[in-house]
DNA sequence: TTGAAAGCGCTAACAC
DNA sequence: GTGTTAGCGCTTTCAA
């Protein structure tokens, strides 16, 4: 067992609540006893007891971040902002891994670290609206990713929609007519940012006016590498070949770039093939990858910024979640053009 | 505010003690009694107050990981194997960020979240002996990534000398002569690890009867894809073109690729690049990458394990860790020959 | 099988 | 400036 405050102020000669004072820094300690409490401090090598004073507070100074996989590299890439924008401001990041899975996004909704975390950062796969709607733990929360329609509760996001439109808009510009998707989820209702990044995907050809053709919409069962390098084969075993292909994550182009060099095409010159996320891997492979960056550092900033709003805040959490302030904040993005859409290489 | 065990109760018409047990499903409550409990736990929504809970039982069910960075792939895939080993037997993790900084890993070990975590898994990379003797935190404490020598810790690691020589042995066996290493950290004498795989390196050219040449070998500032990339650069720019290159980790070994192929260079014919880890951008490079793989969920499992056979046991966590019973696991590794040395594509 | 009461270690009123 | 004390919500002897 470790010191107490009591244990030290015995120590001491004082009492507990100056020593507490002291381990707090409050002003207002005269030297002399400051100077005596610290060398008990330090003698019995004190470390004030975190859950009693979790529980003293009522606040914990965590907060939980649940997302899918940490190993994919837009996630962990994600977690690693989201854990230094906490830092910042005094906090430790738990973390839920839910491999998507909807009972283990159902347990984070509903709470399993009650009075753990204080707040809490969902990247959520599977959650519909009625799942929120439906959500009576109290905790404050922000999600990430696409809105949840009709949610009740703040959340951070880029506009895929629009995104999808320029990386598609960008492959029409050069040239592009049979223009295939990799990564529909129209067999998962839940999916919302993988909907919107094909709505966008739609809408771009028809502005172009060109025709979809719903053999070039390729669907996958997830977004990992494996995914994307079979969704290829598919579509090179396919009646149609298309020139270019917008793969609806990172993962997903650098399985089907893999795929496309392997059966012996050029990228971009025989197809040209984009992602989306811009994870770091996409920077070194060859040819490097045209993505989108969605500025993971603000989402992060963004969504613990709104977190810390919400548990200070003068409002008592109301049930259901930040029902009546619900923020729906939308994150920057860039269109990153590189060499496997134009073939242009650095000097 | 939340309703406690108390306002159950009441509602309830039963004491504290009993809701209590309900709640934590003992036996040996009246069928009727329970009933009626879970009817209010339901009507007032409970939810238990687990700094409450933590304090009282002196646990809190949370363990702590502290890693480098979460966004290098081999830190990630090792963090997911960690949070799943530990999800397994009730335990969530708590994950802190050092970034290498020392000030940072010596805040770890000095116990920043005591009695917060119910013990520590750290993978770290300036901590030396000195530093580990000196810890006075009594948080149980598994070591991940080579042995701080004279630790009187449990560690757990792979053998990264052997692992480095099998990987030299096997560029030899190709019929290379000027093998290049990228990675030494001569700078940094607290880089463990990086120094066995170095002295692997030198053993095997050793063996095989060739000479060491110092202009091979190359030092990094830290290991990413950019500082492969710029190491390649030196490399290639130097008055000895090696034939093979072996660099001390996968990143690395990404970014002299990068570097290679946009130099012109073919690999493996005019020059073949190994690495270290087996992250899975490695095998849908093109080429795949040659590397080691280390078994991360083994690494992982076995942290856990030994963290809670510490956390459990009967010894009340000695001053300064776990010095009597300090146990050093050596974890298993592959070689895994890939298309970057071997040249041979799947069918 | 259930209840009463003590106390985990800390903080925050409130007194002095 | 410093001390006293109550109590955060829970688990856990000990009795009944």
């Amino acid at each position: 067992m470790g010191a107490s405050l009591k244990d030290v102020a015995a120590l001491a000669g004082v009492s507990v609540k100056t020593v507490s004072n002291v381990v707090n820094g409050y002003t207002y300690v005269a030297p002399q006893t400051r100077e005596k409490v610290e060398r008990a401090l330090a003698e019995l090598d004190y470390r004030p007891n975190l859950s009693a004073r979790n529980l003293r507070r009522g606040r914990t100074g965590v907060i939980g971040l649940a997302l899918p996989e940490l190993d994919a590299p837009y996630f962990a890439e994600l977690a690693r902002s989201v854990i230094d924008a906490a830092a910042r401001r005094g906090w430790t990041v738990l973390i839920d891994q839910t491999d998507g899975l909807p009972e283990r996004e159902h347990q984070v909704l509903q709470g399993i670290r009650d009075h753990l975390v204080d707040g809490l950062i969902f990247s959520p796969i599977t959650i519909g609206p009625e799942e929120l709607g439906a959500r009576t733990d109290r905790t404050p929360l922000v999600l990430l990713g696409e809105r949840v329609l009709a949610g009740p509760t703040h959340h951070v996001a880029i506009d895929n929609q629009r995104a999808a439109r320029e990386m598609t808009a960008h492959l029409v510009s050069l040239g592009h007519t049979r223009i295939a998707v990799i990564g529909d989820q129209r067999h998962n209702p839940a999916a919302n940012t993988a909907h919107l990044r094909v709505a966008g995907y739609r809408e771009a050809l028809a502005a172009a006016g060109l025709e979809t053709d719903e053999r070039l919409i390729v669907p996958t069962g997830s977004y990992h590498r494996a995914d994307g390098a079979e969704a290829m084969r598919r579509l090179l075993a396919g009646p149609v070949r298309p020139q270019a292909v917008f793969c609806c994550n990172d993962l997903l182009a650098l399985g089907a770039l893999r795929t496309a060099l392997l059966a012996g095409l050029r990228v971009p010159e025989d197809i040209a093939i984009a992602g989306f996320d811009d994870i770091e891997d996409g920077r070194y492979s060859t040819p490097t990858l045209t993505t989108v960056r969605p500025d993971k550092a603000q989402i992060a900033r963004v969504a613990v910024e709104l977190l810390e709003a919400e548990v200070n805040g003068p409002r008592p959490a109301a049930r259901g979640g930040a029902a009546p302030g619900a923020q729906e904040v939308v994150a920057d993005h860039d269109l990153l053009p590189r060499e496997s859409t134009t073939g242009r290489r650095p000097a």
